[in-house]
RNA sequence: AGCGGGUUGGAGUAGCCAGGUUAUCUCGUCGGGCUCAUAACCCGGAGACCGGUGGUUCAAAUCCACCACCCGCUACCA
C-alpha cells in the first residue's frame, strides 16, 4: 500500500450510559464514525477513533434512584452492554491497537468515569484558571430541603404560583400563562417536582463560570472561514448561537455524582464539574489514555506522546484532520463551545491570547463537523419512555449487522430526518443489496466454479485486460467520486457510487452471457466472453475492499472466498480496482445473505411489542404497593363528568396544539375550554360533536385563554388520539358515571 | 409563540451555500430481453408547470421578499 502521511482523528460523540443504543445514535453517530474511519484506514493513512459512554449528569442519577442502585452501577450496566452492541454491529472498537502496527494508530472507547480522565480535567480546569478563563460567580438557586438534608434544583424541576398573574404551574423563572419573567425569588409557593413534599427555599451558591464570551470574535471568524465546509445545519446552528451573543457559562453544578473539583474549601465540597464541560475534553483524554495504556506498550516509536500525532499542529504547521460526527442536538458543543476550551488550553499553554488558527506545537481544531440530523421510527422520534424504537441489541440478535449497516448508509440522515421503516429495510436489503451486489457477486463466483477442472483460477487463462479499457475507465469514475464523497463525508452519495459498480458488474455480464461458453470454451466468442467473466472476477475484489467501510462482515467473507491471501487490511482502497491478479478457492461458493421475509419480521416486532406490554401489566400492580392505585367510590363521583356539544372551535392565539373550543353545557349555556386537539383533528371536524367533559376542573389560564373544563379524549401507544362521544340522543348537560 | 430544518414524477431522494445545455438516483409502474444467479439480472418507456405568489437577472429548483403546509427542540396539551 502507499504510504499516506496524513494523520487523521475521528471523534464520535459521547452515547450516554442511560440506556441501550438504539438505530438512531447508530445511524446518527456510530455508523458514520465507523465508515469514515474503515475508510481512512484503507486510504493508507494513521487513524486514531476516540469515543466511550458519558456517564455523569443529573438522568443518571434519576434512573439510579428510580431502581434503587448506584449510579456507578447504571454506568456499569450500559456501558458494558453498549461496548457490546458496537462491536456487534461490527465496529472498530475492538481493535485498540491498529492492526497494520500502532504507529497507524487504533481506537479506544473509553469511559468519562475513568480516573485517568477525570484528573486530566481537573488540570484543565486548573490550567483554565490561573490563565483567567474561568472566573467565580454568586448565583441564586432554588434547593428543596428534606429531613435537613438540602438539594439544588435545576429551574425546570421547580414550579410554583406567579407573582403576576397568580397562575399555578409557573415555572422557576418564567410564567406560561402570562408570559412574564422573574427573578427566582419571586414565584411564589415554589415546589419541587421531584419531591412535592419538601420545602423549596432560594439559596446563593457559588460557581465557576468559562468565560465564553471571550471566544466570540476568534469563532466568529472561524465560523465565516467554514462556510464552504460545514453542512448548512450546522453554519446555520452555530450562526444562531454567535448572533446572540455567547455569556459565561456555569462549569460547576451542585449535585454529587461527577468529578470532584480541583479547588480548596468546603464551598466546593458539594459540587462537581458540570458534565457538558468534562464530556468534550473526552476527545483529548482519550487519546492520551490511548497512548499510555496501548501505544507503549505496543511500542509505539513516541510512547506516551504518541497522542500528539493526531492533536498538536507539526512543525509545518500542518494540522491532523479533526472529523466530529454527532446528532444535530450536539452542534453548538462542537462548533462553540468545544473549540472555544480548546483555544483557552492553547492560550493557557503559551500565555498569547486566543486564536482560532493554532500555531505549531498547539492542540489542533475540528477539520469538519458533519452533523446528522436524526433517524425517525416510522415517522416518530425515539422514545424511550413511550417504548418507541427499536434497541440496537436486540436488533443485533437478530438480523445481520451488515443489512443494518447497508440500509442506514444507503438511507442516512444527512441533510434531513429520514425514516427506519421495516418494509424499506425489506425491500433495500433484498433489491440492492442482494438483488443488485450479492447477486452479482455470486453469479461471477459460482460461473467460474462450473469451467472444467481446476486447481488454480481457470479464468486466469482467458483474461485480456485490453478488451475492458472501457469498462475500466467507468470503473476509475465510479471510484473517484466514491472517494471524492466519502472526503466529504457523503456516505449515500459514496455507497450509491459504489453500487453502480455492481450494477456495472451485472450488465457486463449480460452482455458476454458467459454461460453460454462454459462448456465449449474454444470459440473466439466464448475466449471474449470469459474474458469479461474474468474482469468480473476482478470487479468483485474491489468491491470486496471499496464496500468493506460500510458491510465489514460480509466483505470479508468474500474476500475469503475469493480466494485472496493477501491481507485485505493491506490493499489500497485507490487500487482496488486495478490489481490484475487472480486467486482461487476451490470450496464452493455460498449467498452472501439471506433474503429477509417482512411478514415475518413484522410478526415478531408485535410479538415482542405484546411482551412488553404484558410484562409491563404484571409489574404494575406491585410497584406501588397493592392496592395503592385503586381509588374509591367516593374519589371517583367527585369527578363531574357531563355531555356537551361543540358549538365552535378557533385557534388558540398562543399556543400550536391547543384549539378554543365553546360547548354548550347545558340548556342555554355555555362553556369555554381548550382542548390540546389540534393535530388530530380540524376544527371543522369538531364542530358539531357530542362530548363528554370534566365539568368541575378548577378552571385555570392555558397560554393565556381560561378553560373551565377538559374534554375526554383517549390516545394509544402511537400517538393517536380520539374524542369520546355519548351514542347519539343525550341532551348537553346530562351527567356521565 | 420562540429557534432550527424541510416542501422536487406514485413513495423515498440528489441538485440549492458558489444561478446557465435533455432536473439525479433508488423503489414502484409499463413494455421488451436473458435464463448463469437468492422470483434475482439487463435494456427501454411513461410519469415533475421543482409548495404558492411576487421580485432580482439575458437566464431561477438554485438568489431576495411575503404566504401556506410539514417536522424537530422549547412551551402547551389529549
Amino acid at each position: 500500500m502507499e504510504a499516506d502521511s496524513e494523520r487523521v482523528a475521528i471523534f464520535m460523540a459521547w452515547p450516554y450510559a442511560n440506556g441501550p443504543l438504539h438505530l438512531g445514535h447508530v445511524a446518527g453517530n456510530c455508523l458514520p464514525a465507523d465508515i469514515q474511519y474503515k475508510y481512512e484506514r484503507a486510504r493508507g493513512r494513521s487513524v486514531l477513533m476516540c469515543s466511550g459512554s458519558d456517564e455523569h449528569g443529573t438522568p443518571i442519577t434519576l434512573t439510579a434512584e428510580q431502581n434503587g442502585i448506584s449510579p456507578q452501577e447504571v454506568v456499569d450496566k450500559y456501558h458494558g452492554i453498549n461496548s457490546k452492541s458496537l462491536a456487534d454491529l461490527g465496529c472498530s472498537w475492538v481493535d485498540n491497537v491498529d492492526p497494520r502496527g500502532v504507529d497507524f494508530g487504533g481506537t479506544l472507547y473509553n469511559r468519562t468515569s475513568d480516573p485517568m480522565h477525570k484528573d486530566m480535567v481537573r488540570i484543565v480546569f486548573e490550567d483554565l484558571l490561573d490563565a483567567g478563563f474561568l472566573e467565580r460567580t454568586t448565583m441564586q438557586q432554588y434547593c428543596s430541603i428534606s429531613n435537613g438534608e438540602v438539594r439544588f434544583l435545576p429551574d425546570r424541576y421547580v414550579e410554583g404560583t406567579c407573582p403576576v398573574c397568580s397562575a399555578d404551574g409557573a415555572r422557576g423563572d418564567q410564567c406560561d400563562d402570562c408570559g412574564s419573567t422573574y427573578e427566582a425569588n419571586q414565584l411564589r409557593n415554589p415546589v419541587s417536582k421531584l419531591d412535592p413534599t419538601a420545602s423549596v427555599e432560594i439559596r446563593d451558591t457559588d460557581h465557576m463560570f468559562f468565560r465564553l464570551d471571550l471566544f466570540q470574535e476568534e469563532l466568529v471568524e472561524r465560523s465565516k472561514a467554514r462556510t464552504k465546509v460545514w453542512k448548512p445545519n450546522v453554519r446555520a446552528m452555530t450562526k444562531n448561537w454567535l448572533d446572540m451573543g455567547l455569556r459565561p457559562r456555569a462549569v460547576t453544578r451542585d449535585i454529587d455524582w461527577g468529578i470532584t473539583l480541583p479547588l480548596e474549601g468546603e464551598d466546593w465540597d458539594s459540587k462537581r464539574v458540570y458534565v457538558w464541560f468534562e464530556a468534550v475534553q473526552g476527545y483529548y483524554t482519550c487519546a492520551r489514555i490511548w497512548a499510555e495504556r496501548y501505544a507503549v506498550s505496543a511500542g509505539h516509536k513516541h510512547g506516551v506522546d504518541a497522542w500528539e500525532n493526531w492533536w498538536k499542529v507539526d512543525s509545518n504547521g500542518v494540522s491532523p484532520k479533526h472529523i466530529y460526527f454527532m446528532g444535530k442536538d450536539n452542534i453548538p458543543f462542537h462548533t462553540i463551545i468545544w473549540p472555544s476550551i480548546i483555544m483557552a488550553m492553547n492560550a493557557a499553554a503559551s500565555g498569547n491570547p486566543p486564536t482560532c488558527e493554532p500555531l505549531p506545537g498547539e492542540l489542533a481544531l475540528e477539520s469538519n463537523v458533519p452533523a446528522n440530523e436524526f433517524l425517525l421510527l416510522q415517522g416518530g422520534q425515539f422514545s424511550k419512555s413511550r417504548r418507541h424504537g427499536v434497541w440496537l441489541p436486540s436488533f443485533l440478535e437478530r438480523y445481520d449487522p451488515d443489512t443494518l449497516r447497508y440500509y442506514l448508509s444507503i438511507n442516512m440522515p444527512e441533510g434531513h430526518d429520514s425514516d427506519f421503516r421495516w418494509d424499506e429495510y425489506v425491500n433495500r436489503v433484498n433489491n440492492e443489496l442482494i438483488g443488485t451486489y450479492a447477486n452479482f457477486v455470486h453469479r461471477v463466483l459460482t460461473l467460474a466454479h462450473r469451467l472444467p477442472n481446476h486447481t488454480s483460477n481457470p479464468l486466469e487463462a482467458y483474461y485480456d485486460s485490453s478488451l475492458h479499457t472501457e469498462h475500466a475507465a467507468i470503473v476509475s469514475e465510479y471510484l473517484q467520486s466514491a472517494t471524492e464523497s466519502l472526503e466529504r463525508q457523503r456516505f449515500k452519495e459514496s455507497l450509491r457510487s459504489i453500487m453502480s459498480i455492481a450494477q456495472l458488474g451485472n450488465s457486463i455480464l449480460q452482455e458476454a452471457a458467459p454461460w453460454n461458453h462454459i462448456k465449449n470454451t474454444d470459440s473466439s466468442d466464448g475466449i471474449k466472453s470469459l474474458s469479461s467473466l474474468a474482469y468480473c472476477w476482478l470487479l468483485c475484489k474491489g468491491l470486496a475492499v471499496t464496500l468493506r467501510p460500510f458491510i465489514p462482515f460480509q466483505s470479508d467473507r468474500l474476500w475469503e472466498m475469493l480466494g485472496c491471501t493477501e491481507d485485505i487490511d493491506s490493499v489500497s482502497w485507490l487500487d482496488s480496482y486495478s490489481d490484475n491478479s487472480f486467486s482461487w478457492n476451490s470450496s464452493k461458493p455460498n449467498p452472501l445473505f439471506e433474503r429477509l421475509d417482512l411478514e415475518s419480521i413484522l410478526k415478531h416486532e408485535k410479538s415482542l411489542a405484546d411482551e412488553e406490554d404484558s410484562k409491563d401489566n404484571e409489574s404494575k400492580p406491585t410497584q406501588g404497593g397493592s392496592g395503592d392505585d385503586l381509588i374509591d367510590y367516593e374519589d371517583f363521583v367527585k369527578v363531574e363528568m357531563r355531555t356537551g356539544k361543540i358549538l365552535s372551535v378557533e385557534d388558540h392565539p398562543n399556543a400550536d396544539k391547543l384549539f378554543v373550543v365553546v360547548i354548550e353545557d347545558g340548556p342555554d349555556s355555555t362553556r369555554t375550554v381548550c382542548a390540546g386537539l389540534k393535530g388530530h383533528y380540524t376544527a371543522s371536524q369538531l364542530e358539531g360533536l357530542d362530548i363528554v367533559f370534566v365539568a368541575n376542573l378548577r378552571p385555570r389560564k392555558l397560554r393565556g385563554v381560561l378553560s373551565e373544563g377538559m374534554l375526554l379524549a383517549a390516545d394509544d401507544e402511537d400517538g393517536n388520539v380520539r374524542v369520546l362521544t355519548p351514542e347519539d340522543g343525550m341532551p348537553p348537560g346530562s351527567l356521565v358515571r
